[in-house]
This record gives structure tokens, sequence and C-alpha cells, in this order.
DNA sequence: TATGAATGAGCATTCATTCAT
DNA sequence: GATGAATGAATGCTCATTCAT
């Protein structure tokens, strides 16, 4: 997503990373064209040059976001790795995704739970990226080195741990100590609490 | 909350309950005062002689949504448990919530990451309640029965692994089967998925 | 009007008491029954039981009050003064009206000028007073010691010079010197500002 | 104000004449944004577009009325004149510019008493007006031709004076005869009721 | 007499979207 | 391609008035 974005500098770029800024910061519905007309430099008309509605431009960029963090993951869970080393390798990406780009993971938490059809979309996307997870899961499974749970669950569990500890830690006042985050959820999803 | 809500009929109740039913379905910012009011039966009026904004009733909603979670979980953690019991406990706990509260829940995890007051208030509550986790973590680390990570990071781990688990099964299609879940959950937070 | 009030002590008069401090406070528009209400320490309901509106219970004041300014200075002008006399005698009580009933003569000068019944009621009142000083220039005239004036114009005149420079001084910051306001528009009303 | 306005054909303008209309006949409260939009023929989002607010578009609407009085008369108080002279000019072009503009002068008069931070803001801008009378007034005094009467109480009295009488005539139901006016209250201001 | 909960019409303001240039 | 003036439906909130008790 973003990466792209650096090449071009076309007006469609300036509203799609205007766009980023203001989402995350304002959510969608407190965001509007007008606010994001102004980062871009453009007028406001400009945008409805490139897209055809202020959803369509949140949909296209929520899009690109999780589906940059679903290939960067994708990309380096190559064959030769153990599911183990797959499991460590996913929290640690993800866990590093959520600190490059904080501000989209905010928008993608809050704007993910509800009915509405942009919601639906979302929560299909971040199910695309849960798949990777439980496809390694059953393989562990498969395997014989993982116990025996569902892999839908560990799934959204191993996601959902990452998720929610990283934005806890980004939105409170502390640093972000990834190494610490990374080595504590690797504890907690391989061997669990008990000694 | 909605426990002792149930027993009065007052205008204030309906108001409260219409209110749960339209925030988690809407979001706050799509929710309108005009639903709020047809839902509950009420002059728009109305609401405003009980509750003196729309952010004042949702903060009150969220307030006693997240107190009844935190309170119910409390009174269980009994003295004569064992760390391993009371994250059990836990766990089983949120998960009983989540399946209860579904639409409170979704409120919950749409509107508490952001910038506004609302939300750090939100944030706010949601850390008391990741205490009482971070509390048993730590009392088995002293115990020396709990492997040595943080306690902050598992806090918010544990709860984010069964908040975001629960929702995904409760948004999707299938039946909310809150054993199986529980028994994965409490298998990966205790012991881990590796054999 | 005032004075009468401080007599009994009715919700009646504690209601009329306060909603001469909040009209004259926020004028008309902006005063509240709640307000009212408040500072009567009585229940909205009650001013219902006692005026039949906003409306009538701010027609009650403005009517009582004009009555007091246009009787105090009607049972002043006695027969044996002249018309010089009853002039300066016109000027110095409505100086001191303006000083003691401050807020009351707010009230009069905001609310005064629109095309509303109520508007028109108040005009027709204020009309009753300077009709007081009409008389008393066509006194002057017919005695041939005030100059050919058309009255109406001389009492509009006169009531406007004394009520805004009144109310002038009253709104700054400055003291409200009733003599040296006297003894000034005593000056230019009757002998004019040339030497 | 008035004058340019009528020249350009803006929307800005529509909506500023509109408004002008509006708020005599209805006062500041009153008067609602689509009452001024009907009246300008324009929808209400664009005065929003051109106005920041009601209370902006009001403030507006004063500060240029009183501007185009207080220049009108500035303008034509050259050396010249006899500080006699400048009275008489003074009176002739304050009744001329109430009869021309009846609206707007109901509007000052009515919205120009009270501690709101606009009201505040109106009674600054007649002050300013004030002050060219009072340097008239001083004028004299200091040439010998006038009494010696405070200017600032002259100079409301005389403003106060024309004000009212002019208005109590236009808002009633006779024909606004300036010419009497200004005679009557040339000789009042100038020399007085007594012969 | 007195109360105060309930009402609903009314209002200022916002903002996504359109369209003539 | 790009603009920004214009739109009008939508929304949170207010407040005079009513009425059951």
């Amino acid at each position: 997503m973003m990466k792209v974005m650096f090449l071009r500098k076309s007006k469609t770029n300036l509203i799609f990373q205007a766009a980023i800024d203001v989402f995350s910061e304002k959510g969608f519905d407190k965001a509007t064209m007008d606010d994001i007309a102004a980062r871009a430099n453009v007028a406001k008309g400009t945008i409805y040059y490139h897209f055809k509605s202020k959803e369509e431009l949140f949909l296209f960029l929520v899009e690109e976001g999780v589906e940059m963090l679903r290939e960067g993951v994708e990309s380096k869970l190559t064959e030769d790795l153990t599911p183990r080393e797959k499991i460590e390798l996913i929290l640690r990406e993800q866990i590093s995704f959520f600190g490059q780009y904080r501000d989209f993971c905010v928008i993608l938490l809050r704007e993910s739970w509800g009915a509405e059809d942009r919601q639906l979309e979302f929560r299909k996307m971040i199910r695309s990226y849960m798949a990777l997870i439980e496809k390694v899961v059953q393989e562990g499974k498969d395997a014989g080195v993982f116990h025996d749970v569902s892999a839908e669950n560990a799934g959204s569990a191993l996601f959902g741990m990452a998720a929610i500890a990283a934005l806890h830690i980004l939105l409170g006042k502390g640093d972000y100590d990834e190494d610490k985050l990374f080595s504590d959820l690797k504890q907690i999803a391989l061997s669990g609490l008990l000694k």
C-alpha cells in the first residue's frame, strides 16, 4: 500500500496519502472530505474525480493495507520453515506491522465490527489474513507438533492477541518495545503461561 | 447493567436498552438520537430529559457494561483458587460475557480506539479489567508457576485473544460453541500450541 | 411594580421577581422558563399555573414597569407647576427611574422595536408615557413660553434623549451621576446647546 | 454597505440583503437561517458557505451599517462648518439615514442592549458614531459658542433624541416628515424648548 | 395548588455529493 | 483533468407547553 504509493506523485496518490492520515486520526465518520482535500492540497471536487465516494476511497485504503500485511507475511512463510518458526514469524511480522502502521491499524480495529457492507468487507479481508495463521496451525497439527485446537479459533486468537497487545502499548504512553512484546507473545502462544 | 435494567420498566431503562441496540448496530457516529428514540418508543426530548447528551448516554452505557464484566469476574476470583484456575475462570467468564452481551462487546471493540476523550475513557475502563488479569499473572509468576512474561503484555494478550476470537465467531455465521472456544483458548494460554 | 411585589411573598410574586431578573439578563428569547423556575425556586409547571404563557408573563412585567414610570411621573405633575418646571421634573424622574430599574429599562429598549403583537403593545405603553410629555409641551406652547415644535416630536425626542443617555452611562463603566446628567439634559432640552 | 451591495448580484450579496430584511423583521433570535435562505432564494448551506455562522452574518451586517452611517456623516463634516452647522448636519444626516434604512435601525435599537459579546460589540460601534457628535460639542464649547455640558452626555442625548424620535414616527402610522422632524430637533438641540 | 416527567416542533450547523466552468 | 460554489438532507439539541398525579 504505502510503499507503492511513494513511487508516484499523481493526484490520486496525494489524495490516498491524505486519506490515510485523516481517516486514522478521526475515524471514518468524523473525517470529512474537506479535511482530506485540504490535507492533499487538492480541491474537493478533485477527490470525486478520482474516487466515486468517501466509502470507496476508504475501502481502497483498507483493502491495500490488509493486503500489504497479508502479502508481507505470506511471502516470508517459505516452505523450509517449521510450523513453530512460522508462528514466530507471523507474530514478529504482525507486531512490526502494527508498529509501523499504527494509524492504519487503529482504523482496522475501529471499523471492522458492525453490520454495514463496508464492515463485512473488512472482516472478510481480516479473515483472509487469519487464514494464513490457520493454515500454519493445521500444518502443525498434521505434523503432530501442535496440540489439537480448532485452527479457526487459534487463528483469530493469535491475531487478536497480537493486535490488542500491540495497540494497547501503542495507544498508551510507554515505548513500543517490539522485542519484549514478541518474546512474551511467542512464549504464550507456543508454550503457554504455565511452567 | 443489563441485569438490573431488565427489572425496572422506567423510561430511563427503555432508553438505555434502545441505546444498546442502536449503538451496537450502527456505532456511535452513525447512530442517531432519533433512532434511539424510535426504538425506545419515546419522544426525542425525553432522552434529553434523562441524559445530558448523546455522548453522556453512550458513556453511561459503556461504563456500566465494562463494570459488569469486571465485577462479574472479580467477584469469582476467590482466594482459594490457584493462578491456573483463575486464568481459566477469567477466560470462561469473558467468553460467556461476550456471548451474552454480543452487541455491547461490539460497541466496546468499535469505539475504544482513537484519541477522543470518550475513547480514552473507554480504554481506561478496559485497562481496569485487564488489571485483573495482570494481577493473576503476577501471582503466578511470584508463585513460580508461570513463566516470566510482562504481566501487562499477558493481560492485554489474553483479553485480546478471547475478545477477538469470540467476536470472530459471533459475527460469523456459525454457532457460538463456548465450550470448544474455552477449551482451545485455555490450551493456548496455559500450555501453548506446542506439544 | 417592584415595590408592590416586595410586600407579598406569594408564589406568583416569587416568579415575577425571578422573571425580571432573568428577562433583563437574557432578553425575552434567550430567557427560558427553566431559568425562571430555577431562579424562583419553583417547579416549571407552577409558572404555568400562575401565568398562561411566557409571553403573558413578560407582558405583565413590562406593563407594570411602564405603568410605574408613568404613574410616578404623572402623580408629581401637579397643577401648580410651570411647563418649564414640569419638563424638569419629567427629566429628573425618568433619569432616576432608569437608575433604579436599569434592568427593566434594558428590557424595554430591547423588546419594543419590531412588528410582533407584544412589541406593538409595548410601544403603545411607551406612547402613553410620552403622551405625558406631549401634554406638557402643548401647555408650554399654549402659554407662549415654548417654541412651536410638534408636541409629538418633542415628546419622543425628550424620552429618547433621556433614555439613551441614561443607558449609555448605566451600561458603560463609569458611575451614574444623576445630577450631572440631569443638569446637562435640562440645559439642552430647555435652552439648547447654543449660548 | 447597502449602496455597494446593490451594485453586485453575487450570492453573498443576496444573502446579505435577505438577512437585513429578516433580522429587522424578527430580531436576531427569532430570525432563522431558513427564513434568510428562503428570502435570498438560496439553499441554507449556501449561507454557511459564505458566512461562518448566524452570529457572524449578523455582526457583519451591523458593522457595515453603522460604519456607513458614521462615514456618511464624517465625510460631510468639513472644516469650514461652524459647530452649529455641524450639529445641524449631523441631525439631518441621521434623520435621513433612519428614514432610508429603517429596518437596519430597528435592528440596531433592538440588539444593542444586553451583556452578550455581540451586544457589547454593537454598543462599541454606536459609541464610535457618538464620538463624532462629542467632538463637535467639544469644538463648540472650546469656541465659546456652546454651553458647558458634558460632551459625552450631549453625544448620547443627541443620538438618542434623533433615533427614538425617528423610529417613533417610522414605526407608527403617519408619514415620515423628515423636514419637520429636522426642524423640531434642531430647535430643541440648539436653542431648547424655551423661548 | 403545585409538580416535573414527557413531548415534539423547531433550529443552527455539518457535510457528502453534484455540476457548470 | 481539476475546480469550488452550491446544495439540501440529516442531526444533535432546545424549550415552551401539557398533563397526570
